[in-house]
DNA sequence: CTGTTTACCGAACATTCGGTCAGTTGACAA
DNA sequence: TTGTCAACTGACCGAATGTTCGGTAAACAG
């Protein structure tokens, strides 16, 4: 049964990869060849061009994003218990969708594509800011510490999970998030 | 006094600028000749080339954090306090080279100048990696996180203002440490 | 004024880039 | 056996890439 080519799909796994690797402009449309096994003109078989497959692997990263904040649990409930569950689930994310994730956070607005994508992710951070905001009025998290740089800083460690978490050696994913609730919420302090 | 016209720092100063807005591979040298107002060919009167600029640039970061571990307040004293001098270091010398270090944290191994700040990083990592596993023996740091992976959560915070710091708007270095301790030491709960 | 040096320009270089297209291949259906 | 068609190759395109080079205007030194 299995056939013995590539599709749209099996191009942009590979494609990702090698984008992850090399960087997305550090990528030629060769080293994605040579990555496939086929020639350049192979891949415009499955795929109309460099920047769609960037465009669809972002897609990826952010739709996953976009799911987890509108579901209720971020939605209703004690802004601090919310908080908690956005960062429980955007470190589930992220290892899910890791390369996709990774590509997304490493974006710099270079084109059209790039461009929408970085507008998305303000547009996550927006919401996650928000979150963080009203903990804090809720007297929930230290007010000795500006909100907008705690958001910061917190999704910062979270994201930081995709320059090294390798799925197969690192731990779970739910113990991954577990030791950064612990970190960022109680401190690595005894 | 003032010439009229470029030097090698001057070019390397806008140039890393560029870098970083544009990503390396992302930066044309015609990229660059704008923005010093320039043609393309001026730039290589001050500089050899493309790749020894981003050369100068990571051992312009690299040296800022070794002559850092090198000081006696990393090298003696209880583990969990050169921990905490190191980590407020670290976030100086990231305000202070910003554009510098936050180049060396995008690199991703594509040339021999690119490997070989890959190696001098890692080897920064190892001292970092070290210095927590000492502290954590020492019973200062909380035991049910790996020590590792308190490394890299806590070092993934501090470079991430790499991502959103701005000298002239954010606040002082100083008070950019002194929340980051807070937050990864003591925890952002009240 | 003359000669030299500094800082640059414009044109061209070879190479690589993303992308196109006419044609080939091989599995499968009739 | 023949015809179809999805999957692919190889040759090629114009544009862009990093870099080189011959020339030159302006500042300066004698």
């Amino acid at each position: 049964m299995k056939k013995r080519g590539h599709d749209p799909e099996s191009v942009l796994h590979t494609a990702v990869g090698v984008f992850n690797e090399r960087g997305y402009d550090g990528t030629s449309m060769e080293d994605l060849a040579r990555a496939l096994g086929v020639t350049k003109s192979a891949i415009y078989y499955h795929v109309p061009g460099k920047e769609q497959l960037l465009g669809r692997a972002l897609d990826r990263a952010l739709d996953g994003l976009f799911a987890m904040i509108g579901d209720e649990r971020a939605r209703s409930g004690r802004a601090i218990d919310r908080l908690e569950w956005v960062v429980r689930r955007s470190v589930a994310i992220l290892a899910e969708r890791l390369p996709y994730v990774t590509l997304l956070l490493r974006v710099h607005g270079n084109s059209p594509t790039e461009l929408g994508a970085l507008e998305r992710r303000r547009e996550f951070d927006r919401f996650v800011s928000a979150l963080v905001k009203e903990a804090a009025a809720d007297g929930d998290v230290r007010p000795d510490v500006d909100p907008a740089l705690v958001t910061r800083l917190l999704f910062g460690m979270v994201n930081s999970i995709a320059e090294w978490y390798q799925p197969a050696r690192g731990g779970s994913p739910d113990a991954l998030a577990e030791a950064v609730l612990k970190i960022a919420f109680d401190g690595l302090r005894v």
